[in-house]
DNA sequence: CAGTTATTTGAGCTCCTGCTCAATCGTCTC
DNA sequence: GAGACGATTGAGCAGGAGCTCAAATAACTG
């Protein structure tokens, strides 16, 4: 990594007036903390990829706004796509903990998780925030 | 959609003893009306994609950490990606509103939108909760 | 236990994503 | 205005995502 703080140090001196190594080192090490502190990136990067898709999120807000849990037959008139694809829709987002399973006789129920809810609630929140 | 409610009909046949189409047609009502609440689904689930990746999260994890914006040469040493990918990856956080631009000089700075930082705050909060 | 029924799983195909490299655009400095 | 500099943009490629179809499970029903 040759020329990636080239840049870095400059602005230090832009901002400081002068910069060393150490300074450069010091604002880095500074930075890194700062995303460290209570993520984990990865397993967020996994749950946000699981809802980052139509039918995946409009399955997990019916999911999320429904008093009751639902079942595969409710959702499919719902979301032009196949069964299998809402099923395969549903495995992924149980895998990233957006939504949980309840078996009852050949029916199979689908609710939300906590998790789940807090991101619908926080992108309906933020709506136009901006 | 020949097939899609017959499924249906025969679980609210399960749960009431009796169905006719217009109960399948009332469920359906109910529960499309549901996911539409104050929803925009296809603006979300932009924010979404633009969110779910490696790369731009942990970007937008930066930012909304940081008390002042960054500029493009300070996320560079912390992302083992070129510079190019993270001007990419910044262009998309900006088109879906996760992430805003100030101009100074030839330094370009960025901060994370009052989404962002909601999305952020929602998966923090939530994290390990089920 | 043979037949339905509700859902799941796997294969396979197409299209989209994420990166790098090279070229370009504005800004500043001499 | 020539050159350096910070950042952006576009082309292009490898690998991943999202859907459908067909086949497999698992549970109930006679």
């Amino acid at each position: 990594m040759p020329e990636t703080t080239a840049r870095l140090r400059r602005l230090i001196a832009d901002e400081i007036g002068e910069c060393c190594e150490s300074d450069v080192e010091r604002r880095i090490e500074t930075l890194s903390r700062l995303a460290a502190e209570n993520a984990d990136a990865d397993g967020d990067v996994r749950f946000l990829s699981a809802v980052a898709n139509g039918t995946r999120y409009r399955i997990l807000r019916l999911l999320a706004a429904s008093d009751d849990p639902l079942c595969v037959c409710e959702l499919t008139p719902l979301l032009d796509v196949s069964e299998s694809a809402i099923s395969h829709a549903l495995a992924e987002l149980r895998d990233a903990g957006a939504v949980e399973r309840r078996k009852e006789g050949r029916w199979r129920y689908y609710r939300s998780t906590e998790r789940g809810r807090a991101l619908v609630e926080a992108l309906d929140a933020s709506r136009g925030a901006n």
